[in-house]
RNA sequence: GCUGGUGUAGCUCAGCUGGUAGAGCGGCGCAUUCGUAAUGCGUAGGUCGUAGGUUCAAAUCCUAUCACCAGCACCA
């Protein structure tokens, strides 16, 4: 006997090993058809496959959140499938269900165009509607690897080797097609309908390692219904509105050309809010206990092999050229060597730690062209950038301090889902076991206690130390680090940074590298995007325009002009002769916060008609409450105004 | 760096299989003084990313190169 419990309590018992889809047969013979999948003991499972024990279970139908990775795994397949049938000479490889659809990579010698993208999908279609079965089969290891291999299947069979042994060996077998897969899967091609999309194709490394041959990847999305299709596809559009590099033209921000591939040239109103941000965090990082230093941008390349980074980071530092025996300079791309050469300055004590120390340095980063985005990835860039000199017991305590600045600084930005990275020990890495262990332990006890959620990155760390690593999202869902923290017990050793302890004996300190913004360019690029262009009052770099209904306005207009600028606000005076809805939708466009309409009427009654940047109405307010409002807006950083 | 795609006026884009460039918006000029997301008329803008090549003739075909876009790798 066995006896399956289903969510609502309620258990119904079988004779003997039963399969999922007779489970559902049993409880009714429409559920059976509406089903995609069985979740037994918590494990997605194949209608078709039996259950054996007694087990708690649930029934996947339409609706279900196991339902979309399920089909978008199910229609990687489908075009697996579509792709052998039209493309004889392609090998298959390997093709997940990802966050909004699905990719498959494969080998081929001719790469697909976009043209056979619309092929393949027409016979996706087609696959779909002859509703195969798919089936799962448990094959025995070696004979797996030799039928792959006979199919002329090489990737294929390079898995399977790689396996462990242990591993049950499972294909998914539908129509002609046979895949390695280890499910779980609908029970027919039909289940998928129709809400899919072929996206892009792209080369991708086999195995994620640049080392191996580029495989050709397709990307598809898939959905449960058209309307979530055509809903995803259409946001797609509208995050492509929100593009940092597109608003930072309109917006007469910033721009980039190939001059100067990977740095910015920003105008005045970019460099307005870069300005907003660089002060308001120097601030912040002042009132937290820093100090702020300057260091060249020019260093010996002697300084770089004695911290490491000649070896380690030789491939991304920008040289000088030099003609003869001359020495050979680099700009800096890191700041914290010459932290070091500061902290050394004199004798340190243990009374001196923590020593905090910030620079708005600028460092060059000659990153691989593939790699440059906008202003987010770039090749000369300013970081919010600080180094704590501390002894190992402050670890905990400087974490701990930091994640909270750093949460308090982002909400004022108004981010407040923060994901955290969590990287520890690598594989290869300085320093021993037992240092290790404190800082990993440190570094999470700390950003627990913060309150902030961590998501682990196994030996990801660096070789120096373990990092926190703080993730933003750009408008389409690609994540961006910004902020972070490393703890680094090997540049103190290398560059040779003591302190007198409390014994009169030199300790080594440790340093924690530590940045909150990050990169000044991308943390702006991630603003831009967040907002879509439309600052908070407190970072916007125009507060206001003054438009003129008639001429007849244009002194009262200069006289709210002097009367703003007065107490502080930035704001522009648009006297043109143009209809006052001209001039609106023109501010409006250049996503002004404020637009403040001004004629005969408030001339006389010495008020201004406001109308917020996103709604439609507008209200009349006395000068001096508007000034007030705006100062007060200002300086509580509200991230959105009621109105 | 790798794979694919793109590169035509300030912006968005058209220009079929080769016959020396076109629209809308924006700019400028004139008229309009018009109360909350486009007033009308007129006008000026381009070595078609760059360098070679094929051809009587190249934005269009070929080669190289640069930049950008997407993905991969990288992101100390």
């Amino acid at each position: 006997m066995i006896a399956l419990t289903l969510p609502d309590g309620a258990v119904r018992e079988f004779d003997g090993p039963v399969s999922g889809f007779d489970v559902a047969k049993s409880i009714s013979s429409s559920l059976a058809k509406k089903s995609f999948a069985i979740i037994v003991n918590g494990e997605v499972r194949d209608l078709g496959r039996e259950i054996e024990t007694d087990a708690t279970i649930e029934i996947v139908t339409k609706g279900h959140e196991e339902v979309l990775p399920l089909i978008r795994h199910d229609c990687a397949h489908v075009m697996a499938e579509a792709v052998q049938e039209l493309y004889p000479d392609t090998q298959v490889t390997i093709g997940p269900s990802i966050e909004n659809g699905f990719y498959y990579d494969f080998a081929r010698k001719t790469p697909f165009t976009p043209d056979d993208l619309v092929k393949i999908e027409k016979k996706m279609h087609e696959i779909i509607n002859r509703n195969e079965k798919i089936e799962r089969e448990v094959w025995d290891r070696n004979e797996a690897i030799k039928f792959f291999l006979d199919k002329g299947e090489d990737y294929k069979a390079e898995i399977i080797r790689d396996l462990p042994e242990t591993e049950t060996i499972t294909c998914y077998r539908q129509g002609a097609f046979i895949d390695l897969c280890r499910g779980p899967h609908s029970p027919s091609t039909g289940k998928i309908g129709k809400a899919f999309k072929l996206m892009k194709v792209a080369g991708a490394y086999w195995r994620g390692n640049s080392d191996n041959e580029m495989l050709q990847r397709i990307y598809g999305t898939c959905w449960e219904t058209q309307e979530q299709l055509d809903a995803y596809l259409h946001m797609l559009e509208e995050a492509e509105k929100r593009d940092h590099r597109r608003l930072g033209r309109e917006m007469d921000l910033f721009h980039m050309q190939e001059e100067a591939q990977g740095s910015v040239f920003w105008h005045d109103k970019g460099w307005k809010l870069y300005r907003k941000v660089e002060n308001y965090i120097r601030d912040r990082l002042s009132n937290a206990g820093y100090q702020e230093v300057r260091t060249p941008q020019l260093v010996d390349r002697v300084l770089w092999e004695k911290s490491g980074h000649w070896e380690k980071f030789r491939e991304n530092m920008f040289t000088t050229a030099p003609d003869s025996d001359e020495k050979v300079l680099a700009l800096k791309p890191m700041n914290c060597p010459c932290h070091v050469q500061i902290f050394r300055m004199g004798s340190k004590s243990y009374r001196d730690l923590p020593l905090r120390m910030a620079e708005f340095g600028c460092c060059h980063r000659n990153e691989p062209s593939g790699g440059l985005h906008g202003i987010m990835r770039v090749r000369q860039f300013i970081q919010d950038d600080a180094h704590i000199f501390c002894t190992e017991d402050q670890i905990v305590s400087e974490t701990k301090i930091f994640c909270d600045l750093l949460k308090s600084v982002y909400k004022d930005f108004g981010f407040t889902d923060i994901v955290v990275k969590f990287s520890d020990r690598p594989e290869v890495r300085a320093g021993s076991d037992e240092i290790w262990d404190k800082a990993e332990n440190a570094l999470r006890e700390a950003s627990e206690a913060a309150g902030l959620k961590l998501e682990i990155n196994p030996g990801e760390g660096a070789f120096y130390g373990p990092k926190l690593e703080f993730v933003l999202r750009d408008a389409i869902g690609r994540d961006w680090q910004c902020g972070t923290l490393q703890a680094d017990f090997v540049l103190p050793e290398r560059l040779d940074a003591t302190y007198m302890g409390e014994d009169g004996e030199k300790y080594r300190p440790v340093m924690l590298h530590r940045a909150i913004l990050g990169s000044l360019e991308r943390f702006i690029g991630i603003l831009i995007e967040n907002y879509a262009g439309r600052l908070p009052l407190w970072l916007s770099p125009v507060h206001a325009v003054i438009c003129t209904i008639t001429n007849e306005a244009d002194d009262y207009a200069r006289e709210v002009k002097e009367a703003l600028a007065a107490k502080g606000l930035n704001v522009e005076l648009d006297l043109r002769n143009e209809k006052i809805s001209y001039k609106v939708r023109e501010h409006s466009h250049a996503k002004i916060p404020l637009i403040l309409a001004l004629g005969k009427r408030e001339a006389e009654e010495k008020t201004a008609s406001v109308r917020r940047l996103g709604f439609k109405h507008q209200k009349t307010v006395a000068i001096a409450d508007l000034a007030e409002d705006m100062v007060r807006e200002i300086q509580d950083r509200v991230i959105e105004a009621d109105f």
